[in-house]
RNA sequence: GGGGGUGCGCCACAGUUGGAGAGGUGGGCUGGACUGUAAAUCCAGUGUUUCGGCUGAGUAGGUUCGAAUCCUACCACCCCCA
């Protein structure tokens, strides 16, 4: 069995379940870092084990084509050997690109051409490249080839555009039937809902998506620009028609009380560059709020940030070794100094502390005491300090 | 001691060789942004102000309708000679 739900939280549709794949288990809500070009930015593979205790890290397939190419990774004998990493792995598809790297990509019915960002030399993505690519990265979660639309998008354009998806997905199915494993393991592909910030195009596309009948379902197009009121009432919506008895992929998301709050709409798995961008740029999510390191009111400010034991090691609630802990002011001079340490011990400091979360929330979703948690620490989180 | 050169904004560089820059670029500094990573990136502000202005090109004078620009003295720094 791919995945067991273990129990859904009372007064909430919070739930604890368990992914299985051959690289190992995955214990829902769970936060995915992302590690685009076959790294986590600024962290090593010993350190997603532990402080983080990552589960299961993300690679894309746009980036990893271009560089290093699809060649070395099978000479390799995969992402997962050629990176050190025997955890699960889940690629994107290159959909996000799609989004992301607009003025430089033609959309059609065959596919996408993109023009590489590093020599401006042309490639075409079908539905079917993708999956190639990603068979030969070796990803155990592998994503169907969509379009994300940009926000805000006209009701027209984003029906065009879900349309598309699903007539790419089918192909993606087709071709996914087709093939067979590369590297011995299992290779999941998960479809992706779309339909923008439009509910009755996101019912049409999750009851496209759940007949599928895939391992898993994943719902993209959000926390692209559009109000967090929408995003929460998408995601809602969305996993009260996706199975049940599938896990739920959020992608994209998000901030500490975006997770919170979807996963206490159903949402099992997210994935954000944010703890990892923004640790680059200073700012650190704590259980206290967020704190800017860069701002000058910290540069005299010789005290630990209040942890709150979150930094746990893998089988204690001591403070792992592996956790580098620094004063704010010291925190400060690297950021302001733009030293590589500095970017480093921010994203080790983030990552921690969203993986420490939704540890928090699976656990008190197994207590059925999620729904008051929640209520509590979103407002802590979304704090300034 | 003699000769030559250069001086403006927190810093550097560029530019201005009689018709007013509170101006350029980069850095620093102070904020802000960042959500399936073209991001260790990007944006804004950075004399003063009662928002109308005011002050400002090393300092002090001078020439001129008008000076950052020309002249004189002084100061500082740099180079060359002794």
């Amino acid at each position: 069995m791919f995945y067991k739900l273990q129990h859904t939280t009372q007064g909430s549709a919070a739930r604890a379940g368990v992914i299985t794949t051959d690289h190992g288990q995955i214990e829902t809500p769970i936060f995915m870092p992302v590690g685009t070009a076959g790294t986590v930015k600024c962290i090593h593979q010993h350190q997603l084990i532990d402080p983080i205790q990552a589960q299961i890290i993300l690679g894309n397939t746009y980036h990893l084509y271009l560089r290093p190419g699809t060649e070395i990774l099978q000479e390799a004998g995969g992402l997962h050997k050629f990176i050190g990493w025997s955890r699960p792995m889940l690629t994107d598809s290159g959909g996000y690109q799609v989004y992301s790297l607009a003025a430089n990509r033609k959309i059609a019915e065959e596919g996408v051409t993109f023009r590489s960002h590093i020599d401006g030399s042309s490639h075409l993505f079908t539905p079917e490249r993708s999956l190639d690519i990603q068979h030969e990265i070796g990803a155990d979660i592998i994503m169907a080839f969509d379009e994300c639309p940009p926000y805000p998008s006209t009701r027209e354009y984003t029906e065009t555009s879900m349309e598309l998806t699903h007539r790419w997905l089918d192909r993606c199915v087709d071709h996914q039937r087709k093939s067979k494993p590369k590297y011995g393991h299992r290779q999941h592909l998960f479809p992706i809902v779309q339909g923008g910030s439009f509910d009755d195009l996101r019912r049409k596309s999750c009851e496209y998506i759940a007949d599928q009948d895939m391992p898993g379902n994943a719902i993209g197009g959000l926390s692209v620009g559009e109000p967090t009121e929408d995003m929460y009432r998408i995601s809602k919506l969305c996993c009260e028609i996706l199975p049940a008895e599938k896990p739920r992929y959020l992608m994209g998301v998000g901030t500490p009380a975006n997770l919170l709050e979807c996963i206490d709409r159903g949402i099992d798995m997210f994935d954000c560059v944010l703890p990892t961008r923004n640790a680059r740029h200073g700012l650190l999510y704590t259980a206290d709020g967020i704190v800017n390191i860069r701002n000058k009111k910290w540069a005299n400010d010789h005290s630990f940030l209040d942890y709150r034991g979150w930094q746990h090691s893998p089988n204690s609630d001591d403070i792992s070794p592996a956790f580098p802990q620094h004063t704010k002011a010291y925190l400060r001079h690297l950021i302001h100094t733009k030293e590589a340490l500095g970017a480093m011990v921010c994203s080790l400091h983030n990552l921690t502390f969203f993986l420490w979360l939704v540890g928090q929330a699976r656990a008190h979703i197994l207590n059925d005491t999620f729904a008051i948690w929640k209520a509590e620490m979103v407002p802590m989180l979304e704090r300034r300090l």
